[in-house]
Parts: structure tokens; C-alpha cells; sequence
DNA sequence: AAGGCGGGGCA
DNA sequence: TGCCCAGCCTT
């Protein structure tokens, strides 16, 4: 049995092995640290990088966030995916502004209280920026704590989740809170893996039980697994030499916010629209794909309707709809999947 | 093709 | 309070 409590078996790993130069591990405020909390809450290390420099120098603090248009944060969020978190993002930087004086809330409890921010979010903003003591329980700390100790159960079960709070505010130390919570994420994501975790570089292989009994693959415990429909995406893409129409999103939902081509959920309906709005041109079937969201897939049909230059339908710019120039992009928030379709068209002019 | 991920919102 | 929702990347 080793002489080092848990916590210094972190903490020693964290000053030799940790992550120590990544962009917001440097100038840490809680703005920078909240933004990359939010950026990581369902992305990787990796992918999160180019973003958050992005994201940092066109919004260096929260009231430049607050003071920008909607549509250019989501503009930087394009690709990430789970957009709620943008906006959430930017909700919360204008009551920062509004009701906090523009300074990020060092109250556990008002933190907490922001759109996008829960529980461990919290724990990790404070925690990281600040120093102060509050538990955290990210997917990565979940896996190392369940593995550890060895913990039946699906974490999103009530029951289960309980008891690793329960378990990572007990071994939560006192001393050096910043360095033990950094340590833990980094362990989670980069040797307490799901698939193949790297047992003989841990600092806790000695005393899990999971690793001692040969279980790892069996902690966390799976999550039940359901099948999830299919739904069918007719879009149609109403162009006119190097513009395309694009429509906003309503700002819930699917896509909340993001612009998108219009929608349909099959061919005939898509035809009555074109119907409807008596729009002219040649209709020609793109390739389809198959996107996928947690809850169902959507193939994607795309119909390309090219009008003449001149001939094509007008839009007002009341802000629901826009000619979009597939050569001169604007900044917008758009779906991984309506990036693909632009893509296409962009391949096509060439 | 399947699994994973932190928090919001609504019954 | 318990379920449903969301979008991308990795395996």
C-alpha cells in the first residue's frame, strides 16, 4: 500500500506529467477559464484549441462577448457543435455586463445561477481561476472515480452520479485544489481512457479496484442503448450564381439560431413549397448524407435549384432570411451539415 | 456504426 | 424530480 494519500498521488503526477501550456492554462481568469470549461464540456483538448484562440482574440473579455452580435459568436462556434452552448454563452456574458458590473462572479452560488453553467462547470471555473475549493465531476473524473472505486452503475442514474459526488468531495484535498482537479481531467482524458487505459502510468493503479481485479472495461457502467430513429431532411437550395438563400433558425431546438437552408420533411412538401412561392429553375438532386444527432439521424436530401441571375425569388432582409455568397462568406453561425452543402456548391464554381 | 459528453427545460 | 434533448469526434 502506498504511503501517499490519493490526493498527493494526483498532485505529484500533476507537477511531472501534467498538461501545463495549453491556452487557457495561461493568464487564467475565470473568463478565460469559463470560456474554455465551455468549449471542453463536450469536445476534446484537441479540437477545442484552434477555437478558443479564435473565440479569445476576436472576444478578449466578457463584455466584448456581451457587446457582440449573435451571429458572429455562433459564427465561431460553427463546427462545435452543441450550439445551446454558445448562446448560453452569450446570455450570460450580458448579465455579467448587466447585473455583475462586467466583472465574472466569484460567488460559487451566482456562478452556478448563469445560463450554461451547472455543478461541476462552477467547481471547475472557480477552482481553476481562483483557487478556491469546490469538487468537480466531468466525464473524465467520473471514469477515473468509477474505475478507483470500483462504482456499478450508469453514472447518469441518480444513484450512481450521488455517489460519486459523494466520493469526489471526499477526496477533494484541501492544499493545491487547482493543480488536483487539472490533474484529474487530464488523467481521465489521457490515461484512464475509455477503450485502453494506460494502467501502468497511473498514479492510482495501485489501490483501484478496477485495475486490480482486471475490470476495467466494466466501470463506468454503459449506458442503456436505444435505437434512434431516422427522419428525412429535404433541403432546398435555392441559388443564383454564387448565392445561395439561407434561412435563421428559430432560437430553440435543432440548430437554435444557426442558418440552415429551408427544410422539408419530403419531396412533396419541398415541391409545394417551390409551388407556393413560385420559384423558378432547374431542380437537380445533390448527393445525400446521413447526419447524425444523440436522438435520430437525418438524411439529408439536397435539391439544387438554380435560377437565372435576376430570376430568382427576393428576399427581404427582415433578419429571417439572407442571400448567402458561397465565394465571400459572411460571419454566421452554420450547421456542420450546411457547411458540407456549401462546401459543395463552393467546388462546383470552380 | 456505436459510444461519450454537461447542462437546460419541461412534464 | 426524472426524463428528454442536443452535434460533433473518437473508436
Amino acid at each position: 500500500m502506498s504511503t501517499k494519500s490519493f490526493a498527493d498521488r494526483i498532485i505529484a503526477w500533476y507537477d511531472s506529467h501534467g498538461r501545463k501550456t495549453l491556452p487557457w492554462q495561461q493568464n487564467k481568469t475565470p473568463y478565460r477559464v469559463w470560456v474554455s470549461e465551455i468549449m471542453l464540456q463536450q469536445t476534446q483538448v484537441a479540437t477545442v484549441i484552434p477555437y478558443y484562440e479564435r473565440f479569445m482574440a476576436r472576444f478578449p473579455t466578457v463584455t466584448d462577448l456581451a457587446e457582440a452580435p449573435e451571429d458572429e459568436v455562433l459564427h465561431l462556434w460553427t463546427g462545435l457543435g452543441y450550439y445551446a452552448r454558445a448562446r448560453n454563452l452569450h446570455k450570460a456574458a450580458k448579465e455579467i455586463r448587466d447585473k455583475h458590473q462586467g466583472e465574472f462572479p466569484q460567488n460559487f452560488d451566482t456562478v452556478l445561477a448563469l445560463p450554461g453553467i451547472g455543478r461541476s462547470t462552477a467547481g471547475a471555473i472557480l477552482s481553476l481561476s481562483l483557487g478556491q475549493h469546490h469538487p468537480i465531476l466531468d466525464g473524465n473524473v467520473k471514469r477515473v472515480l468509477a474505475r478507483h472505486g470500483a462504482i456499478a452503475g450508469w453514472p447518469g442514474q441518480k444513484s450512481v452520479e450521488e455517489q460519486l459526488w459523494q466520493l469526489t468531495s471526499t477526496l477533494t484535498p484541501k492544499q493545491q485544489i487547482a493543480k488536483y482537479n487539472q490533474a484529474m481531467m487530464d488523467i481521465g482524458a489521457g490515461i484512464c481512457s475509455r477503450s485502453r487505459p494506460e494502467c501502468g502510468a497511473c498514479p492510482v493503479a495501485v489501490d483501484c479496484r478496477a485495475q486490480l481485479s482486471g475490470r476495467q472495461s466494466e466501470f463506468p457502467g454503459k449506458k442503456p442503448k436505444k435505437t434512434i430513429p431516422a427522419k428525412a431532411g429535404w433541403m432546398l437550395i435555392q441559388m443564383q450564381g454564387p448565392e445561395v438563400q439561407l434561412i435563421k433558425r428559430p432560437p430553440s431546438g435543432i440548430w437554435g439560431g444557426l442558418w440552415c437552408f429551408p427544410q422539408f420533411v419530403s419531396e412533396q412538401e419541398l415541391r409545394a413549397h417551390i409551388e407556393a412561392e413560385q420559384l423558378q429553375g432547374e431542380a437537380e438532386l445533390l448527393d445525400g448524407f446521413r447526419h447524425t444527432f444523440s436522438h435520430f439521424h437525418l438524411d439529408i436530401q439536397p435539391v439544387l435549384l438554380s435560377c437565372k441571375p435576376g430570376s430568382a425569388h427576393q428576399v427581404m432582409e427582415d433578419g429571417g432570411a439572407l442571400w448567402y455568397n458561397v465565394r465571400q462568406p459572411q460571419k454566421l453561425g452554420l450547421a456542420a451539415a450546411t457547411e458540407r452543402i456549401l462546401e459543395t456548391l463552393a467546388q462546383r464554381l470552380k
